[in-house]
DNA sequence: GCCGTTTTCGGCCCGACTGTTTTCAGTCG
């Protein structure tokens, strides 16, 4: 879709620009290096931690500091941030029919049978493509065979399916299912080990497709498993050491077996991202190696070092190859480009799973929940957490059963009276507190104050513009009762984007009130998202991560919140749900009286 | 178009698989 008309103030839409603008040039034919580095800087301007908009309105220059982003491209996104539109692209996009570049969304197609498409067969967009597939005339062409065609056809069907990315949490059962298949269930002497890799691995919101490892020396009959596995729709690719298939839910799953000694080293390659993967090539250049999928092997100027009886330097583990190259071990999460060194050292304390310790958003049977304040309180206890924070919904959340100032002063009497009933936990008294379009809460001040922890969350005006969203959120953080900003955009991945606040000017106010900003853990919110934490981060915030429990299974989506917040680059002691119980308390005893 | 103790030009990752091909181009990850 061409945006080049829309306004542009977030990284996210400059990051669309730029890699439509790569489309139009790889369809255009021009250099491919030039089509990947636009590519590459689209990327970089994603998961940038600085607003770039406001870089380029106040500094310019400083633009160029951001890794893939030179004067050229900078230049672009000061125009485009100026003027709301880029005049290369526009220019491009004059050339290029406007349903062209879908098609480079189709599998199988890439740019150069694209522009054949279009220059020899006419084909203007998806629909074209079709009636050329029917009539004959894509068949005709040379490099075009009957193969082709049938593949196309079901790739326009597949696509017109509307079948996109899927939810992390999608591709994280598939994986297991389908590793536990292949083992056996542990059972397989020939399996000896598996893994799951690719953004799923790296934890990345959503997921394109999920990668799968598995050890052995025999791979012919796990592929022939592989193939056969239960929801298989569709073989896409096989071969003696990779196949590819297609769920009936649309997924794609691809398998390699390789052997255990390089197992490393194909984890590394499959779990990327690529351009990590390019960084560290280019680190082993440097020093006179090569790396590729099978392992990291002395540079002698020959293609193919592991075909030729070329003895590896490393490749059965990561932490090896890593060693080798004198480059600190990264994990998968923050195997981004991200800043000026993707190869720079993860900052010390990142967070783990195991560091949290309480749970601050959750839910029971008074508002939408499925447990009650004991059953609740037993599970959290059950996960060795010390707290848990039990926060209905407000009122203006009566979709959800929310509660009413009556009905919450009752509630709050029967939290504290569950606390005898659950001991060796500690059960607070809290509310996930509507915060309206115009930025005030939900209940009245009195009754705010008598809670131990206030979660403010938007539920509803979530397309107000980014001015109006910016205003309201910043109004209840600065209310004086507020603790943690419940997901605060709104977004539902793959289905709504939410706010889009000044995340930058959020997070400095909440960190001059002390306030902690979620990451909510649910794998359709991950909001705040990984680049919001950077953000947030770098203006000194606290972050909470919390599974906005509703029912049991809910807790374990933490690993996701987890992930989230290690790709922002977070650390333990930024985390408010990292803290000890004595910690916690006087965090929220904190002074809430000082301006901002 | 980006990048650089091989730095202002000349590189830019590389191997598996498919389909259409008789030796390889294109796509994908």
């Amino acid at each position: 879709m061409p945006l080049y008309i829309l306004p542009v103030s977030s990284n996210e839409a400059i990051a669309a620009h730029l890699s439509h603008l790569g489309d139009l040039l790889e369809l255009t034919g021009a250099n491919v290096f030039r089509v990947n580095a636009m590519r590459r800087a689209s990327r970089s301007a994603e998961g940038a931690s600085v607003d770039l908009a406001r870089l380029a309105e106040s500094e310019p220059k400083a633009l160029s500091s951001v890794d893939g982003i030179g004067e050229g491209i900078a230049a672009r996104i000061v125009e485009l941030v100026t003027t709301g539109k880029c005049s290369e692209e526009a220019k491009l996009a004059a050339q290029v029919p406007a349903g062209l570049p879908a098609l480079l969304q189709l599998p199988g197609l890439g740019p150069k049978k694209v522009r054949r498409l279009w220059q020899e067969a006419g084909v203007q967009d998806i629909a074209s493509l079709a009636t050329r597939l029917d009539d004959g005339t894509v068949a005709g062409m040379t490099g075009f065979g009957a193969k082709s065609v049938a593949n196309l056809k079901d790739s326009i069907a597949f696509q017109a399916r509307g079948i996109g990315r899927f939810r992390l949490d999608v591709g994280w059962r598939e994986a297991h299912r389908l590793l536990r298949l292949l083992d056996d269930q542990g059972e397989n002497p020939s399996v000896l080990r598996t893994a799951f890799a690719g953004s799923l691995r790296r934890s990345r919101d959503s997921i394109g497709d999920v990668d799968l490892l598995v050890a052995s020396d025999e791979g012919l009959p796990l592929m022939d498993r592989f193939c056969a596995a239960p929801d298989v729709e569709r073989i896409l690719a096989r071969g003696d050491t990779k196949a590819s298939i297609r769920l009936h839910s649309g997924l794609q799953v691809d398998l390699r077996v390789l052997p255990l000694a390089q197992f490393g080293a194909a984890l590394l390659y499959f779990t990327g991202s690529k351009e990590h993967n390019v960084a560290l090539r280019g680190r082993a250049q440097d020093r006179g190696l090569t790396l590729n999928e099978y392992g990291l092997f002395p540079d002698d100027g020959e293609a193919a070092p592991h075909t030729r009886g070329v003895k590896a330097i490393a490749a059965a583990t990561e932490e090896e190859i890593y060693a080798a190259l004198e480059t600190p071990f990264l994990p998968p999460e923050l195997r981004e480009v991200y800043g000026d060194d993707p190869l720079a050292a993860p900052p010390a304390g990142l967070l783990e799973l195991s560091h949290i310790v309480c749970e601050l958003h959750s839910h029971t049977t008074a508002s939408d929940g499925a447990m009650s304040i004991e059953e609740l309180a037993h599970a959290a206890k059950a996960r060795g957490f010390h707290t848990i924070a039990v926060t209905d919904h407000s009122k203006s959340s009566a979709i959800a059963n929310g509660l009413s100032e009556e009905r919450l002063r009752a509630h709050i009497d029967a939290i504290h009276a569950a606390r005898a009933r659950v001991p060796g936990i500690q059960i607070l008294a809290g509310s996930e507190v509507d915060i309206l379009a115009d930025g005030s809460l939900d209940y009245s001040d009195d009754l705010l104050n008598a809670l131990d922890i206030v979660v403010a969350s938007p539920h509803t005006s979530l397309k107000q513009d980014a001015g109006t969203a910016t205003r309201r959120l910043l109004r209840a953080i600065e209310h004086p009762a507020v603790d943690i900003i419940g997901h605060p955009t709104g977004r539902v991945i793959l289905e709504r984007p939410g706010l889009e606040p000044d995340i930058e000017a959020l997070a400095k106010a909440a960190a001059a009130r002390g306030v902690a900003l979620e990451i909510n853990a649910h794998p359709s919110r991950l909001d705040l998202r990984d680049a919001h934490v950077r953000m947030a981060l770098a203006q000194g915030a606290m972050i909470a991560i919390d599974c906005d429990v509703h029912h049991e299974d809910d807790f374990d989506n933490l690993r996701f919140g987890v992930g989230t917040g290690r790709r922002g680059g977070l650390t333990k002691d930024r985390c408010v749900n990292a803290m000890g119980a004595d910690a916690l308390q006087g965090w929220l005893d904190r002074d809430r009286t000082h301006a901002s």
